[in-house]
DNA sequence: TGAAATCTAGGTCGTTTGACCTAAATCGTC
DNA sequence: GACGATTTAGGTCAAACGACCTAGATTTCA
């Protein structure tokens, strides 16, 4: 409703301006998407842009939700394509490992982060990103190991997000590059969270499990 | 010292400042870092605050350095502190997560991560501290699994670390709470990340790891 | 074709920011 | 007491920002 744009030029036009104010966000932050600065990098008048969008917050809002909506998308996407039994995991894995070599796709989200931390409207909408993030890894988690609960299986598709979530930091440029040394270990790692030999009561000090490996 | 405050009462001063900035910083985020705002808060004048940090830069840069020094110090004191075998790691861990569980400790980090996206002067701080921190956590790991290489234990360090920080954000009120049964499968994982068992192919490098999975 | 949607070009307004400056007052210590 | 360190109180300046406004031009589409 806030955001005009009946025709298609003006739907094409309003997605015009995200893209610019996606990659200013990106690559300048959150204290450099100005509406002078967005309109000024589309081409526009400022008046046109806040034809499209009145205020700031506006602007803000509208580029949260579609770059969550894109995300979303993208996410089960890849969960769903491999359909197959214990490899989807580890197909999923690849493709989300791939993705975290473009900067580009992390940047957003550490401004996410820090914004999430204080205005609780971005924290409720990343939220809501993540739970269904963790939701299709614990799908893919009880798909290969059937027999875990749904709360166990919930607990490591925390971890494992988690584990992405926080190795991008290591991977994305900023505090360091890929590392295939890492990778392997990872992968060992998420082929252990899949293991039904991990099963036990969680009083018990440290299992023998064996890790199968040619 | 571009930095001003010979005497004593220039030291607490300064020093008074540096935590007012930083409170602010992680209250309100870098956005609202600024001069006066600081002034305010520290109950003095603008002239007061620049006669010791004569530009915003310079408060900036002083505030990161005490808080990557600070956090230091904090890591390696854990680290350092319980000397014994296996154990060193969970206290160390225990340790961690205690932390976690104040949002204030983290935000700040929020902000960092985002900052060091942009600015190859934060990242380079950011990366000697994460070189710091996952070294120590190598070293605990090398000892706690003597058998495993020095380029595993780094490999399962900066991992472990990884995971800890990505679970940040699960558990310091932004995007969710501490949850038991995640932590004692994170448990149980870092139990396995220093076992044994997981050595992979004899001594060999694997330079083509394929991960078995049937 | 005509109404609605889109876009331009320019402006105003109040506010905030960082940076810079000065003149004088107080504090602390040798 | 002297002298430097600290602090106040007030100011200026240019730049940027969000929000708001108008009046007219052009395009789109039913």
């Amino acid at each position: 409703m806030s955001t005009r744009g009946a025709s298609r030029k003006g739907q094409e036009r309003s997605e015009a301006i995200l893209d610019t104010a996606e990659r200013l966000l990106v690559d300048e932050g959150h204290a450099a998407l100005t509406l002078r600065g967005v309109a000024q990098q589309a081409g526009i008048r400022l008046g046109n842009l806040q034809y499209y969008f009145a205020t700031r917050e506006e602007l803000v809002r509208a580029l949260l939700a579609r770059v969550l909506e894109r995300a979303t998308a993208k996410l089960e996407k890849r969960m769903g394509a491999a359909g197959h039994p214990t490899t989807a995991l580890d197909a999923a894995l690849e493709s989300l490992l791939e993705d975290q070599k473009e900067p580009a796709s992390y940047r957003l989200f550490y401004d996410l982060w820090a914004l999430a931390a204080r205005e609780p409207a971005i924290a409720t909408e990343l939220r809501a990103f993540y739970a269904r993030y963790v939701g299709a890894v614990e799908g893919l988690l009880s798909h290969a190991a059937p027999e875990l609960s749904r709360a166990e299986a919930h607990a490591r598709a925390e971890l494992l997000v988690a584990l992405l979530e926080g190795l991008s930091l290591f991977r994305s440029g900023t505090l360091g590059a890929p590392d295939p040394k890492v990778e392997s270990e990872l992968r060992r790692m998420t082929s252990w969270l899949s293991d039904r030999s991990s099963g036990g009561p969680p009083s018990g000090e440290r299992r023998k499990q064996q890790v199968k490996q040619t």
